[in-house]
DNA sequence: CGGCGCATGTAACTTGTTACATGATTCC
DNA sequence: GGAATCATGTAACAAGTTACATGCGCCG
């Protein structure tokens, strides 16, 4: 019992806090300033959308002038804002990493080490492509670093993103030289 | 198409082709010794073993001597083997992360710092443990170097297992000295 | 007017967890 | 004999992905 999980509730209530959204532009900040550390797909984004208004957790509000007329914008309600607190008091859970190239890597005796070297080369060049990604950000972020509200809160977890990015890569470049080592 | 998915059987796979194992025993290895990247639960083992046996991937042998007699081992037959192969030659996937606790951290500008302080402390303790769970791994290893068979790959697994815990954890301190100071 | 990116949504499916039931063995 | 741990298993559920259907609006 008192498993929260769902974390997409959490995730639209958060972002909504800071602005009026909808669910593309949601899946698109995930995908492009959370992509290190988390990940949604439609398939979650629109249903929990449904549910949180069904709730009276968000509403919708008017698109943007400008934009599309059937673009469903949401905004969040005292409701939902009290819904969040209450999950950021909660202790967090406790999360589950797989890493399948790591598994391979282990049992990786009964391959070629070439074989196994274009992985880690893979690997690498995708968390490269996440540092990038990242570092655009920070930089977006420096631009307009007048919304001081979660400034720093927000420099905490790039801090994370930075650090574990960069090892993965290093790590990567080290291991990748090993196997090819033992060619 | 053509997503693999269903890793279990192969980290079944990679395990049985080391020596005969039960259910229990595999999860037992994952929880010491793959903790930091891997994780099972026995929903998901019991019945991939049913299935590989059903499949003739792996066949069930008989209990070790001195142990119960209801306790059922299972070794690799070589068409597990082949399967084994097969899915080492092929792409990793790309790893889904998503930790909650940067969730929290990005939009904790809704709570006081010492609520957020004690999740990340929490944090930190936790892979401090999965740390030393992880030294205890290495210094077994290198009581027991001789089945050096893929000793140069689990090498290489636990240098990124040192190297990521390491920098969660140091994260962790720096993060939580901002946090106090901020109060 | 065709193609692309924007945009919303859902149904079918796979994957994974939890809670529970059951019973053996060991150790105090 | 009671507690802890060893051991196997499953049913119900929750979570998450994928593939598809649909249509708008802009640009060349």
């Amino acid at each position: 019992m008192r498993t929260s999980r769902n974390k997409t509730r959490y995730l639209i209530l958060g972002l909504l806090n800071e602005g009026p959204l909808s669910g593309y532009d949601i899946k698109k900040i995930v995908d492009w300033r959370f992509s290190y550390f988390w990940s949604e797909s439609y398939g979650q984004i629109y249903p929990e959308l449904a549910r949180l208004e069904a709730e009276g957790l968000i509403g919708a509000c008017k698109a943007d002038e400008g934009s599309r007329k059937d673009k469903k914008r949401y905004q969040i309600k005292s409701e939902g804002l009290i819904e969040l607190k209450k999950w950021l008091a909660e202790p967090a859970e406790k999360e589950v990493v797989r890493i399948e190239l790591l598994l391979k890597l282990y049992f990786s005796n009964l391959t070629a080490p070439e074989v196994m070297a274009d992985q880690v080369k893979e690997f690498e060049i995708s968390h490269k492509r996440q540092l990038e990604l990242f570092k655009q950000f920070e930089q977006q972020l420096a631009e307009t670093k007048q919304l001081g509200d979660n400034h720093d809160e927000i420099l905490m977890v790039l801090s994370f993103g930075q650090k574990v990015l960069v090892s993965y890569v290093e790590w990567s470049r080290d291991v990748i030289k090993k196997l090819e080592e033992k060619r």
